[in-house]
DNA sequence: CTGCCTGCAAACTCTTTGCACGAAT
DNA sequence: ATTCGTGCAAAGAGTTTGCAGGCAG
């Protein structure tokens, strides 16, 4: 079988999946959405993994375990580290949230939002502290025919692009940088 | 421009690369390879340095920095966690070593045979703890033009698939497992 | 009420580092 | 003789866990 990235740069590199819509209205929503899975998986719902969602949602890039904490604090200063470190499992294996683990020791975290494919690569870049969220859908196809030849079935995959920013190097500047 | 992968199977999904020959004659010739290495960039070639290369370079598949501290342990047994901890980095900055980051909290180590590219992806099998170095030199063409499109200079890819066992599961062995 | 959930702090894993001794050049 | 390399043990970072008390259902 013949596989093909698409043709051109444009389609390959999408810009990083919108967050989900924030503010009162569709927060709402989406709690209530987290509320009922919740209870559909005889999980409680307890005020500090409704401050940790909250944080988390709010969010628009990768944020990490220790800043969540944070950030949730924000919310309910009674959320523990240890909470936080409960709930994201939790998260992470409902596809509420997507983790990245780019190698750094620490792990990135980022609302999913529904419907969104797990066939997404990342670009690091070294100088910026920038992770770039890029849509890959080629790579659920090469993990497919690399597992069936190994008589394997694919769980997930990922693909990462570690790269330097050149106008950070010459010039000192780079508009990414935060 | 247009990308593709190449046409067959058979193409893309190569054997791990053969680890370097081992035996008498060719250990002795990759060790004077890597003392004229040490030299060159004005390291001290010590015992347990030796030792730590031989050790690594006896090793067909791939092991973690413990691993490589018994196998070296057992050549010189002054070594000690440190400086396999410290010889590390030398050997895979100079392309000694290939480290492999499944993000399982421990580094994996492969020898690295000369021209060997480092355009290779893994297979991590979930069920029998294997890794399947394969060779995916498309890994190149998408990370310079996904770095271009942000003007980045690509440094590093990374392409990993996470796979089960079908055979394993269903019933109870299988013959990659150790 | 029952038992899941919580905060706290200690434990854990892998890796790095400060220090004084030791050995390669 | 220098100076780099070494072992030891402690420190470090990120994450997990045991326990006694707390709150959701």
């Amino acid at each position: 079988m013949f596989v093909a990235l698409p043709a051109t740069a444009d389609e390959r590199i999408d810009t990083p999946p919108d967050p989900p819509n924030i503010g009162a209205v569709t927060t709402a929503a989406a709690r209530e959405k987290f509320r009922s899975f919740m209870t559909q998986k005889g999980l409680r719902v307890t005020n500090q993994r409704l401050a940790i969602f909250d944080a988390a949602f709010a969010q628009r890039e990768h944020f990490t375990a220790e800043q969540l904490l944070d950030y949730a604090r924000a919310i309910d200063d009674s959320v523990s580290r240890a909470t936080v470190y409960r709930t994201l499992p939790i998260m992470t294996e409902s596809n509420l949230l997507r983790e990245v683990d780019i190698g750094t020791g620490e792990k990135f975290y980022l609302p999913n939002q529904e419907g969104s494919s797990n066939q997404v690569a990342q670009v690091i870049c070294l100088d910026c502290d920038k992770i770039f969220e890029i849509s890959a859908p080629f790579m659920g196809w090469y993990g497919n025919s690399v597992s069936q030849k190994l008589n394997l079935t694919p769980v997930t995959q990922r693909l990462q692009v570690s790269a330097r920013c050149d106008q950070w190097r010459q010039t000192g500047t780079c508009p990414r940088r935060s």
